[in-house]
DNA sequence: CTGAAAGCGCTAACAT
DNA sequence: ATGTTAGCGCTTTCAG
């Protein structure tokens, strides 16, 4: 049978539709009494809302798209996950996209959940210079948030992890822990995490030995090119790889392994993100760990802002939440003991940071 | 300024709305001049099909509801980003859901599905039993399908990954290998996965060694559990443990490792669903690889042609993909060579499967 | 507080 | 081949 309607509920409770409509948004002044007996029909006719019509009616669809650039990416499940309990919390759906890496696909995607009429976009873009005619775009009709990454200044809400701040804390405790010849495997990619990181560590490497900065290589976020890598900077001594995110810090060990050299006794390795795999691996990785929970956090709340106030004219927001460093025993000072517990770990958190409500107001565009 | 809708472009194109409707769906006769200058026009104004009052009409959303579990399962993600690309091929569009593991929230999300209307649903149940009801219900309104897990039988159309197979090739390749003490180190979740596993690890292993169905550890699907699980079964002095899944065994490896026994040497480990970090670990680890992108393009087939003749009151499908077995160092038969190439793996087929059109209706409900 | 009525943007009969 | 028209199910004025 088909499903019943707003008609089928008034007749059932003797009212007409927009009183049953009333009680259904509940926004509205309606009698108790009539109100008990639409919800008690309701309820007997298994009624439930069509969502469609009622989009098409009140031009909104309480959904928000989700576009990223790879789903497979480690690093992501988790902020997916975040965004989609944060945003049916507000009883709004998540329609989710997979650009697959590619900027057109992304624009194609974007386009898709722009017929749909969603009331929001957040994107994670998959290049810094080729996502953003398509981002802007979109922006341009609707709230739009860039997540975790940025592609140009001033396009949109920003809501990203303090990249800087991150490599920062890794080089301080390498510092520390007296390491002085640092090499940093990194990713040739044009997306903002690896320029960001790439940047922070040339920018702070240099006050530990002039030549870090240029012992600097580029390839992928991937365990293959980690491992790849090594070979190339093994030749320069290094006593410690900084590597841009975990996979490219997997590899690296993994490759070390086969050569014999002793980790971290020989040579330091540091992560970034601290996904699953930087618990597992061996030794256990030091590594930088994502405020996920707030990143996801702060982006459902600037969102539901730009959605209660619509056509406000605010200036662009930008929030950058700082990560802390996890030490475990990829980069120990001493040597590590092997029957020692696995897990082994300490927290380090950055440097004081503004509370989540001090917002940035970005550059005016142009 | 607002989106151009159907009668802007009528308007400009000098016909009526019908003629335009004809053109942008395209699946009725329309003449050909006429069609280029309303393309024309469309083209001009940037016209956008609003697709939730074409929805509202054609009672279709073309949108496909994914119910799963928890998104941070290290086996989903590419799961999901298969069946992503597949309904995009097919101009739908996903709208994710996530369980967080509770059979509570996954009725209510598939609810919160139903209401938005999608045009069918894709759930993982969290649950054999307890998803049972919700999906059941669900399944009665429009086509689902229940994807790599169960939950009771003839529910609706069904697509997974053989388990019993998957778990038999393990078991052959342990027994060839020359291994003879077997333990299981599985899930007590009520899921499928962890119940046709260890149903299958109790059946193959009897004709190993009639002890080993009896040393069996139920825990959870993570490597915590696994490192724990090592330390209960270790008195009985295995030459291999064979885990419900890759987590399982890394943590198995991690706390093996600790106690300093030699991997593949005085036992073998082996996993199950080839996700990343089997590459990752040390050694890496022999598992089941599982079929996804077959999984994914099977689901999407089988939802395609629920979608086509939709009142046809087909029997149930069921799906059992055929998985392979991936040897890597965790089980190598000699003394694993530590210089050698990490990745060193060999991929073992299956039986002789049926091909993908080969449909095994399931017996009828009751 | 409640009802009547007008659409939201589109598709599908039914005309022509 | 094209136009006219009646809704899809709901929310929202506007009257009462």
């Amino acid at each position: 049978m088909a499903d019943a309607t707003l008609r089928d509920v008034a007749q059932a409770a003797g009212c007409s539709v927009a009183t049953v409509s009333r009680v259904m948004v509940g926004n509205r002044p309606v009698g108790a009494e009539t109100a008990r007996r639409v919800r008690a029909a309701a309820e007997r006719l298994g009624y439930r809302p069509n969502q469609v019509a009622r989009a098409l009616r009140s031009r909104s669809t309480g959904t928000v798209g989700l576009v990223l650039p790879q789903i497979i990416n480690p690093f992501f499940p988790s902020l997916v996950r975040e965004l989609e309990h944060a945003l049916h919390a507000n009883g709004r759906a998540l329609l989710l996209a997979d650009c697959d890496d590619n900027p057109d696909t992304e624009a194609a995607r974007i386009n898709a959940l722009l017929a749909r009429q969603v009331d929001a976009l957040v994107v994670i873009p998959v290049d810094e210079q080729r996502s953003r005619a398509a981002v802007a775009a979109a922006a341009a009709q609707l709230p739009l948030l860039v997540l975790d990454r940025s592609c140009g200044h001033s396009v949109a809400d920003s809501v990203a992890v303090d990249n800087a701040t991150g490599m920062a804390l890794v080089l301080d405790h390498l510092a520390q822990t007296g390491r002085r010849r640092l090499c940093f495997l990194g990713a040739a990619g044009a997306d903002s995490a690896a320029v960001e990181r790439r940047a922070a560590y040339e920018a702070g490497a240099a006050a530990l030995d002039p030549q870090a900065p240029g012992r600097v290589e580029l390839g992928d976020f991937s365990a293959e090119w980690g491992a790849a890598a090594v070979d190339r900077v093994w030749p320069a001594q290094p006593d410690a790889l900084v590597c841009a995110n975990d996979l490219i810090a997997v590899g690296a060990l993994q490759r070390l392994r086969q050569l014999g050299v002793r980790v971290p006794d020989e040579v330091a390795v540091t992560g970034f993100d601290d996904t699953d795999i930087a618990t597992v691996s061996e030794p256990a990785l030091t590594t930088i760990r994502q405020p996920v929970a707030g990143l996801a956090a702060e982006a459902a709340r600037l969102l539901e802002l730009r959605l209660a106030q619509k056509d406000a004219p605010e200036p662009r927001r930008t929030v950058r939440l700082v990560p802390d460093l996890v030490v475990r025993a990829s980069s120990a000072a001493g040597t590590a003991d092997p029957a020692g517990p696995a897990r082994a770990e300490r927290v380090i958190g950055g440097p004081d940071r503004p509370a989540p409500a001090d917002l940035l107001p970005a550059p005016p565009s142009l």
